[in-house]
DNA sequence: GCTAGGTTTTTTGCATTCAAAATACAAAAA
DNA sequence: TTTTTGTATTTTGAATGCAAAAAACCTAGC
């Protein structure tokens, strides 16, 4: 039977928090005051500060002892080492979907390219971006190591932020649609080398458009 | 001038419990009773549990809500998937530290290969597995990212209470051996290819070896 | 007007307390 | 004897309270 877990306060908060973070309304740098936030969430501060102990170790916010609580504002040193370790890892389940990935996943892969080339077309940028990640994740899901999941995910919201801030901005049309057609080709061929380089390289391009608009 | 920040009483539970379960002091599967653990500390329960959810995160151990926490058992799976992922990432900072290491780091990483040589011939085994985690280690630092570095070290927290196990036992010199040889090699050659193909095989060769262990 | 020093206020860290859920236990019924 | 049900105890989750550190403020002196 299925078991009902009441959820506890403070997992509601991290993710709460999580979303305020990862969408902006917490902007890199917002001091956290407890006091403030437990009012506006209608808690007290212990579960508070059990879920701000979550999200540090998630590396979504700094805590200074004595000092409080702040949104992580990420240098560029380490915008430019996350999306190097991400293009690494998202390489390698490249490889491994190779190996794995079921005849199901790449028509659903291909469908979700139709569907961006449609937006891109109708000049839809946030359907265009969204199903792109999607595109992304379900490779991601293909390579089928959960571990790798994980660590794939939680790196990603860590760059959320600035992933939200160049969606508003055109990309490289013809190059990321090119890039896009060698990834299913290559994952058609089952070529686990051949895809990781073009998605280490794609990443790579990603993280020199969103470090330019950092710099601005 | 440095600041020295007193240290947090929950950082410092943290780092206690954390060595207490990569040394397996805290078996996998315990059960950890928050009373009883604050007793042994001396502490209250507030920053003890604090501590606890900064290492369920770190994935050192499991909370399951109004049951309280224990000491991660991880099942054939996870541990399958978790050195898989680590294969990776090893790989990936092979293939940047060729980019990147120093004549200096070089060297050092030849004369803990000379040393492992000796203990191995001493009949060292805790010598011997203590320098070649260092060889890895210095591997992974020369990659110059801490990003990447943060995950490498986080992923072999949890597998470190395994490698506990399975350091008593004598591995297959001749072709660990070899493998740091021709690593070295790859390394003075500037051949990240290479280098990342030895380190991701040496990896799964210890998977496996483990793997064994722990089905005993 | 600006700085230095001290005082007040706020904020954080930790201990304690209270409430709710889970577990252990014992007695009664099958 | 085994199962079930009601009660007591333990354990966890969350709120409150208190002390220490940091920040804000205010006054005196230049």
């Amino acid at each position: 039977m299925l078991r009902v877990e009441r959820q506890r306060l403070h997992d509601v908060v991290v993710e709460h928090l999580r979303g305020f973070i990862t969408e902006g309304i917490l902007p890199p740098g917002k001091k956290l005051n407890e006091r403030e936030l437990c009012e506006t969430l209608g808690i007290s501060r212990t579960p508070l500060r059990e879920a701000l102990k979550v999200l540090a170790v998630e590396g979504l916010i700094d805590i200074s002892p004595n000092r409080g609580a702040s949104v992580s504002r990420m240098s560029e040193l380490e915008i430019r080492e996350t999306f190097e370790l991400i293009s690494g890892i998202e390489a390698f389940a490249g490889e491994l979907a190779c190996e794995r990935i079921t005849g199901q996943e790449l028509s659903d892969i291909k469908s979700l390219h139709d569907a961006m080339v449609v937006s891109k077309n109708q000049n839809d940028l946030p359907g265009y971006y969204q199903r792109n990640q999607a595109i992304h994740d379900l490779i991601n899901k293909a390579a089928r190591n959960s571990e790798l999941r994980q660590v794939y995910l939680s790196l990603n919201r860590r760059i959320q932020a600035l992933r939200y801030l160049s969606n508003h901005q055109a990309p490289k049309w013809d190059r990321a649609l090119r890039d896009h057609e060698e990834m299913i080709e290559a994952l058609e061929a089952r070529d686990g080398k051949t895809l990781s380089e073009i998605l280490r390289h794609h990443l790579l391009d990603k993280r020199d458009a969103i470090m330019l608009m950092v710099r601005e």
